[in-house]
DNA sequence: CTGAATTTGTGAATTTTTTCACAAACTATT
DNA sequence: AATAGTTTGTGAAAAAATTCACAAATTCAG
């Protein structure tokens, strides 16, 4: 039942999902929404939302729907989400210094504390609070500040160096932007974002 | 064999994948590929590799493996990726900016061939060779340039009316980035990226 | 040319994910 | 308090995706 490894990977990337139609719902006020409305809203089918949600205990009420406020909460402590999580962010170029500026990470619960960069003297040219430092800086910064999530958005040959690092200093989730597969550890997940790879699937459709 | 709409969606994603691993196995001079190397590039299982080669047809050669370059060939005319293909992209903030001066799209066969913004004036801080004009204007310069693909990096609350804009001057494939489900007519594609929804996902597994 | 070693292509098995469909639980109304 | 109308929770069915496993094709070394 709480066994949470046992959520399936899909499930828990919907989670995410819900949470934030969720967000607007209590914007609103809203006090109860049916599976069949949230599944609307989030796109998927009530029957699958309401599968998913199981993973999370039995609290709807039956003729009546979900409470708002609970399933938001039981959503979001278990996807941890609400504790601010430390993120670190490797690689301060074009896409890097747009992350560091990217206000939607904050406000979801992450907060980048430092970004680092081969060539953190060529980066100052931001107004942002976040601290850029030099890449060789990053080992004792990882484990003084208990980092387990990085993003990296560094060019593609740098890529995988760079895992190395941050594996060996402890990272455990690592979300790249980098256009190239990256080898890790069984024990430390990768998401990729490949923007053009998004883009040519597209096409692909669009022929 | 040849209707090319019976590909899987999942299948047409990893094609991207495989034809990025055979771009680096041609700048190399590579000549030929076993299932077995290209699989280990691309992170998938040699079985799933062959399986989505089948919908391209039969090429491979028993006992020595696929040749890199026929294979990048296919691949890449399945996916219309030989032709530069006419991108524009809407909202110019943090996201939008920095996805302009991404290189990687024009790498890629895609050109941002220009950018609309509610506020264009208020962009105008970068050096990018890039127009970007007013939201007004995006109508007919659609359908003048015959664009087919659209970038949305707007915030959340306008993305849904720019969709509904977008779509209705023929806009067949758009890559969201907003924080939010947009609705769509079936016949138009949506690839979604939501960052934070992303790294939460990592986080989950992080604890 | 022969035989051992590779590697593809693919039906079939397996696993995973999604959907169906309906009894049970509850609400709301009168 | 009875009835009509919702909506959940979930086994079971279906569909989709992945993996297995092996015959057939081919290479390559000697």
């Amino acid at each position: 039942m709480t066994s949470r490894l046992k959520i399936p990977r899909k499930s828990i990337y919907r989670l995410s999902v819900y949470s934030r139609c969720l967000n607007r719902l209590l914007d609103n006020h809203v006090e109860t929404v049916s599976s069949d409305t949230l599944a609307k809203a989030a796109g998927v089918k009530p029957a699958q939302l309401r599968k998913d949600l199981t993973y999370l205990g039995n609290f709807g009420r039956r003729g009546l729907g979900y409470n708002v406020a609970e399933l938001w909460q039981r959503i979001n402590s278990t996807m941890g989400t609400n504790r601010l999580l430390p993120v670190v962010l490797v690689g301060v170029g074009n896409l890097g210094s747009a992350l560091l500026s990217y206000q939607g990470f904050a406000k979801e619960g992450f907060e980048i504390i430092a970004a680092f960069d081969a060539e953190p003297e060529r980066r100052r040219h931001r107004q942002s609070a976040i601290p850029i430092y030099d890449m060789n800086r990053i080992g004792p910064f990882l484990k003084a500040n208990k980092v387990k999530l990085a993003i990296i958005a560094v060019p593609a040959e740098a890529a995988q160096e760079v895992v190395n690092r941050l594996v060996s200093h402890g990272i455990q989730g690592i979300l790249n932007f980098s256009p190239l597969l990256l080898q890790s550890p069984p024990d430390v997940m990768v998401n990729n974002v490949n923007l053009a790879i998004e883009l040519e699937n597209l096409a692909y459709f669009v022929r």
